[in-house]
DNA sequence: GATTAGGCTTGG
């Protein structure tokens, strides 16, 4: 009988007909998965989610001694071709899991893509017949799931994140027993300062030349637990995706470096880990080809160059060296190019101020004990009962149950006689406390506070605030208010749709409203010289807005952050970044003195270096 | 030869 060569004909079940106590050969696309990692026996695991056409999920849990042996799935819409997986029921579901004699194939999931097989064993079966199948899924899956993984570039990362970052390994340290640093890149720049992890020289593995020109490119990834002793064993050099990276912001506001850290968490969730790429893998092709243009002594040199300040007009105007500008009379404008040195005031939130456009005025923004004072002395007075209920607003009186009696009135601004929803209302409220007055704006739009007199109502000392509006207080200014009777607010209630607008407000009771500004001093330097100049913004330079600060944690981090790109503690003058910025020179004169004056205009923070 | 894990984030 002469030789034949006959492949097994293997049949593949649907994974909405498997049965318990089973052994099958499958093929399916993956929806989640965790890549390979030391288990608390004496495998690697892995544990992958599948899908296939009849829409039927099937989580697979898959042990091996040897890493090679599991499934090299790199992302989910890969897709893999299991044989001899045995089907168990647990939990009322069926679950797929290693037996005697598993193997897998793993293929990108991308339509169009080359159908090159990953293989867990050496010898297997691929003919025509399956790349047909592959080619099937593919198209099944691309109109049919919807698989965008959480990827992201270094220059495209966000605080407070979780994303699945493709880098290459340029040094590792111990750092203690539960924790292992990673120093990664991708050849893109973080926008934001990153944290650097402190570890002795001596601990730290890598070429100490590459770890050295690419220091402002590399970012300290820190990875915990049970991704240690797989992070210790991965080589300088080799291609990573680390997987479900948490980008943390630095939450202590009063330390002077805020940052972005970069955490691998403890525990497989989510499918946290660290996965080796192999050189074929085409994001690592990608990386490669963008390393290899990247000439590297120039691209460091065009970060440092791009300025961190941008203008947002005049771009046609040239640089001019600040030597000139100081041997130059004012006013003028120009356009500069320099580095910021220092700035006050450090504390950010000092920087903070009041500021009335018609007196020129500058002042303090009063600090909560004030304002409680003001109301304490304002209660002394008790509601006047011939106020209430009145065409354009309805009153609620009580007293309070403590031994100080108090007596409280709220007046609910009424519209077309009928009262508005909460988050629509302004009120005016007699006799609260500080605590009561900001619950109140919790609820409702706008709150006035306001004290009785014989024939209406009054706004209560100028220096308390005289609207608050969510968290923002408004003040106004006390030489340039003249206060006008309460009763003039019923023409803005008496509109089609009260906007309730603060500077409309402001305008019908004789206000003349401060406004919050950012005022700072920035010393900026070139090769020439140095000047001092003055930052004036309400929120056009940061991107947010001065009235919020006082009261956002988070935006009080923004800026800070923001404080740190424009001027990172610690380093030297030649690594100080750029700023591009527009400046106008004045004079300021009285009968004494004559000064000239420099403040910064039409310029913002860069959106992202690179 | 059994065990491991059996998806579902943030502490350091």
């Amino acid at each position: 009988m002469p030789f034949q060569s006959v492949a097994p004909k293997y049949v593949y079940t649907p994974l909405n007909h498997l049965k318990d106590g089973t052994v099958v050969n499958l093929y399916g696309i993956v929806k989640f998965f965790k890549p390979p990692y030391v288990s608390k026996g004496t495998d690697y695991c892995s544990v992958v989610t599948l899908v296939d056409p009849s829409n039927v999920k099937l989580t697979c849990t898959l042990f091996n001694g040897n890493l090679d042996s599991l499934p090299k799935i790199y992302k989910v819409g890969d897709i893999v071709r299991f044989h001899r997986i045995k089907i168990k029921e647990y939990n009322g579901q069926m679950q797929g899991i290693t037996g005697v004699g598993f193997a897998s194939l793993t293929f990108d999931g991308t339509v169009g893509a080359p159908v090159v097989p990953r293989s867990s064993s050496k010898v297997y079966t691929f003919m025509d017949e399956e790349q047909k199948t592959i080619e099937e899924l593919r198209v099944w899956a691309a109109s049919n799931l919807s698989i965008s993984g959480p990827a992201a570039k270094l220059s495209g990362v966000r605080p407070m994140l979780f994303f699945d970052l493709t880098c290459q390994l340029v040094g590792k340290a111990k750092v203690d027993g539960s924790s292992f640093l990673l120093k990664v890149w991708d050849g893109t720049k973080c926008p934001y300062p990153t944290w650097k992890v402190p570890v002795e020289a001596r601990d730290l593995e890598g070429e100490k030349v590459v770890l050295h020109q690419l220091r402002n490119l590399t970012v300290d990834v820190l990875v915990y637990d049970n991704h240690v002793q797989l992070a210790k064993s991965l080589k300088i050099g080799s291609f990573l995706r680390i997987y479900s990276i948490h980008t943390k912001q630095a939450s202590a506001v009063d330390e002077d470096v805020s940052h972005i850290e970069f955490h691998l968490h403890g525990g497989t969730c989510y499918g946290r880990g660290i996965g080796v790429l192999p050189e074929s893998n085409l994001d690592v092709k990608e990386l490669k080809k963008f390393f290899l243009i990247l000439d590297l002594e120039s691209y460091l040199q065009r970060c440092q160059q791009l300025p961190v300040t941008v203008l947002t007009d005049h771009q046609d105007l040239n640089n001019t060296e600040l030597k000139t500008i100081l041997n130059s009379t004012a006013p003028q404008q120009y356009r500069i190019r320099a580095k910021l040195r220092t700035y006050k005031p450090q504390k950010l939130y000092q920087s903070i101020k009041l500021y009335c456009s018609k007196c020129n005025s500058l002042q303090e923004v009063p600090d909560g004990d004030d304002f409680d004072f003001i109301l304490q002395g304002s209660a002394v007075t008790a509601p006047n009962p011939e106020l209430h209920n009145t065409s354009w607003y309805d009153s609620v009186m009580w007293t309070t149950q403590d031994q100080k009696q108090r007596k409280i009135a709220i007046h609910f601004v009424k519209h077309d006689e009928m009262l508005q929803q909460p988050e629509d209302t302004l009120l005016m409220i007699e006799g609260g406390t500080l605590k009561e007055v900001w619950k109140l704006t919790k609820r409702f739009k706008c709150v006035i506070p306001v004290r009785s007199t014989e024939d209406d109502l009054e706004l209560l000392d100028p220096s308390a605030p005289f609207l608050l509006q969510g968290n923002i207080k408004y003040y106004g200014c006390k030489q340039c208010s003249t206060p006008k009777p309460i009763k003039s607010l019923s023409s803005i209630a008496a509109e089609q749709r009260p906007s309730w607008e603060p500077t409309e407000i402001a305008q019908v009771l004789g206000i003349v409203p401060l406004q919050y500004v950012f005022i700072m001093k920035f010393t900026l330097v070139d090769a020439t010289g140095a000047l001092n100049v003055y930052l004036f913004d309400y929120e056009n330079f940061f991107q947010i807005p001065a009235s919020e600060i006082l009261t956002n944690n988070s935006l009080q981090q923004k800026m800070q952050m923001t404080m740190n790109m424009l001027c990172p503690p610690g380093r030297k003058l030649d690594d100080l970044p750029w700023l591009e910025c527009f400046i106008k020179s004045y004079n300021v004169r009285d009968a004494m003195t004559h000064q000239v004056y420099y403040q910064i205009f039409d310029t913002t923070v860069a959106e992202g270096v690179v």
